[in-house]
DNA sequence: AACCGGCTCCCCCTGGCGGGGGAACTGGTC
DNA sequence: GACCAGTTCCCCCGCCAGGGGGAGCCGGTT
């Protein structure tokens, strides 16, 4: 179960994003605050996966609030920013000050699940596909991160065979090795990536190019 | 279990494409034939569920074959004509010769299993995906089915939530029915497309642009 | 020498998935 | 009225998928 702390001046936004992740099975809300020093207090005291954290918000900042969580506690949180992305600032600040990612508001629900998990699963520094393809849309900024980055050489193997409709015992002949190396490979891809399982996982490989339609 | 006739006169081309259809566990091939008498002939014993069936061969050419099979045998077999695509006017002269599709041969091995499924389980008139797109780029000719132009409505929401990555119980709540329900639709969606599971059926979303990653 | 990441293989176990049936209701067509 | 396609729901069943462990080997690093 992966515990969540959402945090956000509106409670509106708040309570849209309870209700996206609570309806998740294996996601859960566990804590919300309504600003930055409200939020560092709950988290330390909850000790969630992952914070949702707005960038504007009283009192103290989300970016100052995400340094203060990302060097001070151990374990640190995972860190998802959520933003609207005005402001090309806040992207660098954030991730100087220990963010794991970004959330855009107005992604679909799914991304914001799948980005959830892939934070709190993986330890990757991520830019979630909306925010990569805006990114990409005004000027490339340095390169767009994208989870498949992550992949080995043999999990990239695994997962282009998975992308090509294979089953892992066809996976396992291809590749010359048991079915339950490939269930391992498997395993480690859907972890990566931050998918519930193969199907989630060949739609990532899709969404982020790392196979092409055609 | 699906019955296949091969037909092509190189022994080599046979040979191949035994090899590719013999490796799936619930494709066979049940006769090869070298020209047109003889494949008409095979197929009248053996009645197979669907004959790959060169253009090009000796005495009876495919499309000749093709059209004495549709017409004269209940049920016929599904045809799918085995081309190099040098010639348009092939394709035309299939159709009307009652071909349910067309296969390239330098098609990779995963699109012709897949062709050979989606003209067996369903009764589609297709274009594989290769056809569409060389097709494509010389001149639409007509316009280009997809194998999920045959959707009804409601399969082709619950494949839209299949490539969003939701299982069928995620699928029942979104639509408001039950999962039994949600089971049968996909059912129905991987028999038509020709796709053993649901990740090869998203997988299908995506190649024939039923779905666009972004 | 100790360590670690990548690759390989193995166990057990649960649950969703997909195939096989069947059946009822709707609305439109013949 | 008979028929059909589409949608809905139900049963049983086998299988693969995915999660939980653990463990050994190799090659490069410290």
């Amino acid at each position: 179960m992966i515990r969540v702390v959402v945090a956000d001046d509106e409670r509106l936004v708040r309570l849209g994003l309870r209700a996206i992740l609570d309806a998740e099975p294996d996601l859960t809300v566990v804590g919300e605050a309504a600003n930055g020093a409200e939020v560092v207090s709950l988290v330390r005291e909850l000790r969630p996966d992952v914070v949702l954290m707005d960038v504007r918000m009283p009192q103290i900042d989300g970016i100052r609030a995400t340094e203060q969580l990302t060097t001070t506690l151990d374990p640190a949180p995972r860190v998802l920013v959520v933003t609207t992305f005005e402001n090309d600032d806040y992207v660098y600040e954030a991730l100087r000050a220990g963010a794991a990612g970004f959330l855009l508001k107005r992604a679909r629900a799914e991304e914001m699940v799948q980005a959830v998990r892939l934070v709190a699963h993986g330890d990757s520094l991520l830019f979630p596909n909306a925010i990569r393809q805006l990114a990409a849309g005004r000027r490339a900024p340095a390169s767009a991160p994208s989870p498949t980055d992550r992949l080995t050489e043999r999990e990239g193997q695994v997962l282009r065979l998975m992308a090509a409709g294979l089953t892992n015992g066809e996976i396992a002949e291809r590749l010359v090795v048991s079915p339950e190396t490939v269930k391992t490979h498997v395993g480690s891809v859907l972890a990566k990536l931050g998918a519930r399982d193969r199907t989630q996982a060949v739609i990532t490989a899709y969404e982020s190019g790392f196979v092409q339609p055609g």
